[in-house]
DNA sequence: TTCGTTGCAAACATTTTGCAGTTTC
DNA sequence: GAAACTGCAAAATGTTTGCAACGAA
């Protein structure tokens, strides 16, 4: 419960900014890869840690697992997503449009408290059904 | 895509129907404990091929991720779920309805194929609650 | 007899952690 | 100066795999 202070850390923001700059729900060794050539006394553990920091912190979110590796988004908004069960791609779907009354809904038979919700979609993408013909 | 052929046997069945006996979606490790006073001989790696090969035929779902642990459903029939936050505990959602229309509606937009989608609640189970009161 | 299934131990892959040095405030 | 942050390497953890023996059809 007890939270611990927090001071500004370049690497954090860097973690940052990538995360925000792609909706490609990035792995953390993917994050690690991009920053490296620009930080490179970057450690992949440095990574993680600042991931789980974040995510704590409600500034990151953990939307999928794929290959056993963790998949995270920088946009905390709620939304949807799609998991391609060929590539491991992961989509937005900005289009099927957050319901939070499902939350309440549910609530109301549950003894427990709800928070929120995950929808994720699956099946195969666009580039992958191509790539099958 | 080639699938091979498929013959009996005795561990699968009994992994099977301890998956099929609880409503708790275990981890593979559970499942094993609950086996081997039983079957003596059985080993983890055995339980982790038959999951798997139960996964690729539809007879067995993964419901989530928790604690880095891959926990599973005997229950194939599409329905929602809760995972507590504090303990891992995981129970079936029934009476939020599975909406495959939603499928439907999400295919409209997307130029990939839609298979399924999967409805996670997250919070805190009322046990926990209690607990910390 | 064929080939799917298994135990066992070793291998793997991702993620976490201990520690000593560095940075932020 | 205190405490958060970090690199590095080692450890921890969950899962997979190679291989020889076993079992089902």
């Amino acid at each position: 419960m007890s939270e611990k202070a927090r001071r500004y850390s370049r690497k954090r923001e860097a973690i940052r900014e990538v995360l925000m700059g792609t909706t490609s729900h990035p792995t953390a060794e993917w994050i690690y890869a991009q920053l490296k050539p620009e930080i490179p006394d970057l450690s992949l553990a440095t990574v993680y840690r600042n991931l789980n920091d974040m995510k704590q912190f409600g500034e990151v979110q953990s939307v999928a697992f794929w290959g056993g590796k963790e998949r995270f988004d920088g946009n905390v908004k709620k939304h949807s997503h799609f998991v391609c069960e060929e590539c491991g791609r992961i989509d937005d779907f900005h289009f099927v449009p957050h319901n939070t009354e499902l939350d309440e809904s549910a609530q109301k038979h549950y003894d427990g408290r709800v928070d929120y919700h995950s929808l994720v979609f699956h099946g195969t993408c666009g580039e992958c059904i191509k790539k099958s013909q």
